[in-house]
DNA sequence: AATAAAGTTTAGACTTGTCTAAAAAATTAT
DNA sequence: ATAATTTTTTAGACAAGTCTAAACTTTATT
């Protein structure tokens, strides 16, 4: 049995490594969890006792295959409680991400299977994110960012990069939601702006805007 | 804000005044909360100096208003998500107190809303408990134990006064489930064991039953 | 009313998880 | 290859919440 603190670790860890597929360094989780470096440096001792984790002084950390399962478990729990929050609470997409921070913890195995039959099976969370299954396996789809696509190339929005409120409100008022068809039909060198096709309308996103979108080209 | 354990706190010393009326003893709550005398001390310090309860040493424990509005407010959580768990992911009755232990504790307002709504602004929890409303008002229904009733006496099955799983099992094999209708046929001076008439179907129970069994007349 | 018993509080210690400051190791630059 | 910089670890401290043991109140008994 973990605690909320080494759950948190091991989900920091986890997404870290998805990443960086490198060890991965105390200060980088540090700064993911918002903490400072001695914390992690001792609560990575701990995680190494109980042996989800692989550490060796100075080099970096790794999950094994059981601080993997772990933490893909936890991974699971937020995104179904996130799609629970979506389809039947009418939470926004922007709004679900503290309150599954609180629910994922939540210890019933009873509980997450039934929630996940109550959902549908989904495989993936309301930001597009794919839900790990019960052993902890996550099915990714192909997908790109929208700023490496060409002029005329197409696709439907799959994901975001950026999670947060302000980014995900601003796709809202833009209309870009998860399903819609992207076309791009005007890319400028001068700022990596484009221009896309959006619902027939023409609009204009930021290269910061396409590089946290994610599209399945087609 | 309140942690867990303070939370935990203000839910027994609730629950304990809703009984007892008077000021509740440090050894009552710490039985309650299987915990140490000198604990609940350590933390009826921390939750007077919040202005939670009203605290004389030696003199025992009340709830101020805050404290009262607090305490219902989580009583409330735990029962929506009881009802949740039975209504909406197949929980039986007797398997839902430990997740919804967890549950109560989750800070989200709009969750508990729309949780609220979701379910259909239930009154009562699986073993018949109000749910207190936004406001942390309680409606008392009326209502008597089952050793109460004189013979030929009957009336509703609406509650239950120990929700431990080993009772709710039990009565689930004898098949006394909330919103069957009892009538008492006979009672025995002996060992006050009585005959109910239930679904048709002559029953004996216990003095130790029918003093954990509540009926709204009828 | 004095004493015994029961209940409550305090003092000091321990665990978990965090922090700052300082030491040690690794990396980068010259 | 040595020095400077960055990263990581250790040492010591702190807050929350708990415990045991001892001291103190209150209540019950005789």
């Amino acid at each position: 049995m973990f605690s909320q603190a080494e759950e948190n670790y091991l989900k920091a860890i986890y997404h870290l490594e998805s990443d960086s597929k490198v060890g991965i360094s105390t200060n980088a989780i540090a700064k993911s969890l918002a903490t400072k470096a001695s914390s992690v440096s001792d609560m990575i001792k701990k995680l190494s006792d109980k042996e989800v984790v692989l550490y060796k002084k100075y080099k970096g950390v790794t999950l094994t295959v059981l601080g993997k399962k772990t933490a893909a478990n936890i991974v699971r729990k937020h995104r179904l409680w996130e799609v629970f929050l979506v389809e039947k609470l009418n939470f926004s997409w922007d709004e679900v991400h503290d309150v599954a921070e609180q629910l994922e913890h939540i210890k019933s195995q009873k509980l997450i299977n039934q929630l996940d039959a109550l959902l549908g099976f989904p495989t993936h969370d309301p930001h597009g994110d794919p839900i790990p299954d019960k052993d902890g396996v996550v099915s990714a789809i192909e997908k790109s960012l929208l700023s490496t696509l060409k002029v005329n190339e197409a696709g439907v929005c799959v994901g975001v990069n950026d999670s947060s409120s302000d980014f995900l409100q601003f796709l809202d008022k833009k209309g870009i939601t998860l399903g819609k068809r992207i076309k791009v039909t005007e890319k400028e060198d001068f700022d990596d702006s484009l221009s896309i096709l959006i619902d027939d309308k023409k609009l204009s996103v930021s290269n910061k805007i396409a590089n946290n979108l994610y599209i399945k080209k087609s």
